[in-house]
DNA sequence: ACTAAATGGTAATACTTATTACCGTTTATT
DNA sequence: AATAAACGGTAATAAGTATTACCATTTAGT
């Protein structure tokens, strides 16, 4: 039998963060639907008591967990070097972070479940997306003012930046249908959807 | 009660198509571990007998409705009009298709359980966006023998433009976030994803 | 006419699960 | 020292559900 018993001064928060670890990793693994109070109390070593009382119940927790995460997926944007290298740095990152194997199931389950979570899907989406849109829209605005780039909507900029990034391939992981790049594929990857993103298919002149 | 007892000749699958079209529309709103067998079975006016018969249980359901839409994706592309517009015209029809409330939702679905249907998911994607992704990549090789496009490999091509015609915005649609849009703001959206596709945001010369 | 096949409807079975309740234990507080 | 708070562990509660079984009915095949 495992220590119990009411904390420690200073552990108060031990079992918390015991459970929220077993907790996501088993949420990773079996979705929200599929995976059983019993399990995560069983895994975290906690009693069902503790959690109730923490969170409220399984839609608590999960929200607490998503939370969590959802400020994890912040890149800094350097306006120091030439725009399509500092581009190609915050870019290989970002699709470094957001490829890995949690962040992608994260996501899916996320969207599966976002009919039942519809606060949690937005909070989820302006904590994590929408911040780097914004940083990369102030990049635009900067870049456009230098007169490097074309004068659209800096945040319709940002936006296709990021689509073009994401690629086919990230429709696929999330199908589960690709397996996860490492950081040699992604910086092809990136170094090709940004070299399309500044110069365009078409070979008759436009600008 | 109902008319029951073996069905007339020709009729034979009558109650099938009762069945998917209800559960179509009960997966679509409940998604798929919230459905229950008996809900299906009340609301298409079916017994469970009929659908273990048919279909094997749940799962066999499930799949037999995804298989049925994985391939109302597909869309014609012209080679006869310029590249531009024929470029514009696939993709309206294209976006106008996945942005619609069921098929967002589909998707959402597939995503969420596509570890429990790894094979469903396959299939959706093949059906689908995968013959969407080799018509287009045709036309890039003819458009890139007439000189039009830069010479980067067809599929690749191919791939970034369906990326960049998403946008963010089917991001948000699918987890919740946005409106569906109709076929006036689709138009807009097509006409400057493509604009950016073919000429690029950077002013400098490349090509 | 008669049997077998296929159906709609209902109920039973076996199983899982979110939530609550309780017990003994450890620590903080007074 | 005594009480209250917070804990781990287990069990009870109540509800839901995939699957199977059964019955009366309708039609095909012979």
């Amino acid at each position: 039998m495992i220590k119990c018993g009411r904390p420690a001064k200073g552990n108060e928060l031990l079992s918390r963060d015991r459970l929220l670890d077993a907790a996501l990793e088993l949420f990773l693994e079996h979705g929200y639907g599929n995976l059983s109070m019993e399990t995560i109390a069983r895994h975290a070593r906690v009693s069902m008591r503790t959690i109730y009382s923490q969170f409220g119940g399984k839609a608590g927790l999960f929200g607490a967990l998503i939370r969590r995460c959802s400020d994890q997926f912040m890149i800094d944007l350097s306006h120091e070097e030439s725009p399509e290298k500092a581009l190609n740095l915050f870019a290989q990152k970002y699709i470094y972070l957001i490829t890995r194997p949690d962040a992608v199931r994260i996501r899916a389950i996320l969207i599966g479940e976002s009919p039942r979570f519809p606060d949690l899907a937005t909070e989820f989406y302006e904590q994590g997306v929408k911040r780097n849109l914004e940083n990369l829209a102030q990049f635009f605005t900067t870049q456009q003012r230098a007169g490097h780039f074309v004068e659209l909507d800096a945040y319709f900029l940002a936006e296709q930046l990021i689509s073009t990034l994401r690629g086919e391939r990230l429709q696929q992981l999330q199908l589960g249908l690709a397996t996860t790049p490492d950081e040699q594929q992604i910086k092809i990857w990136v170094q090709q959807a940004i070299h399309l993103f500044l110069h365009g298919v078409s070979l008759k002149k436009y600008h």
